[in-house]
DNA sequence: CTTGGAATGTCAACAACACTGACATAAAAT
DNA sequence: ATTTTATGTCAGTGTTGTTGACATTCCAAG
């Protein structure tokens, strides 16, 4: 499994994980074709209806926090606001996600999934959960553990404060 | 549609992993967050030298490949091949790839990087492992075992195959 | 009350990267 | 000789991201 390293110098503080570039390596593609697996089930419904990624993460996102405001999506989503715009007046126009004027700044937009929003949302993310789920029950809950822990700390930092406040609240 | 045990039964086989829709929609939105910052890295070099993942991508797998066909590279990106065509094209144009006409089959053209490939190679791929192995330390190796079997688990069947090939050599 | 700034929306242009379809060429396979 | 395979190329399209510019709404500070 991890091949010893290949310099026959040993290294003092970190023998405990041989962190070779071949290693890093076989990390790298892991990512690669694992968020490709990740993604394939969703895009398959969402291409039928001619929904793009965007619109499924913006879906997904407003339905966790429930009354999200535009700008609070816009850091989750981290992309400009021309872009959220296009997908949110597609999903609103389509009726999937109701835009509501805040009540106490009114500049401001809540978010939330109308019932057929959330028809979509159930349809996108049990595609997703059942490969999720398969794989966690293949190789059991340490490894899955270990799994949220190198994808937590391969995060940036004001990501993981992000997944973390989304971990128990959807404030 | 295996709902999880908001029934206070206790599951046979399965009782060491509660797999709830909140654990699933977790590791999704890990997945999510930790993909972003998995590339931010290379992304900030390709970005001033004007190519894209999509050129990280093809530069990867013909370094690791070393002599791969077009059709080779194509099953591993799982792209047309006029969109891999478009950004060989620069590549090989710009002179960071060599494609060399087939010894035995003319037809085939095998992929190389010059050494201007390679050092961009190297660039990208320091930068891109700089973070994993922050992580793959700050975990430990249980726990980067598990990231990997449930990459891995997540995967295509054809891309677990590939990624094992890879694994090893790089025919 | 006026002005400044924040939140949002919209328009236009553009780029990267994926797609399909059609067609050309060369060479291997039958 | 014909078909199939491997590759390349041209043209068109769509999604998703980007900038830049500008309008609207409205809170808040002067």
């Amino acid at each position: 499994m991890s091949s010893p390293p290949s310099s026959p110098l040993a290294r003092p503080a970190d023998n405990l994980l041989y962190l070779t570039d071949e290693q890093l390596r076989q990390g790298t593609e892991a990512m690669f074709f694992a968020y490709r697996g990740f993604t394939a089930d969703p895009d398959r419904i969402l291409n039928k209806i001619s929904y793009g990624r965007a619109h499924h993460r913006a879906i997904h996102f407003i339905n966790v926090t429930r009354g999200a405001t535009v700008n609070n999506l816009l850091s989750i989503l981290g992309i400009t606001k021309q872009s959220l715009n296009r997908v949110l007046r597609k999903l609103i126009e389509d009726g999937l996600v109701e835009s509501v004027v805040g009540k106490e700044d009114r500049r401001e937009r809540h978010l939330f999934l109308t019932d057929q929003g959330r028809d979509l949302e159930k349809q996108l993310s049990t595609a997703q959960h059942e490969r999720m789920r398969k794989a966690f029950r293949q190789v059991g809950p340490e490894a899955v553990a270990g799994f949220r822990a190198v994808l937590e700390a391969m995060m940036d930092q004001d990501m993981r404060f992000l997944y973390n406040d989304l971990r128990n609240d959807g404030s």
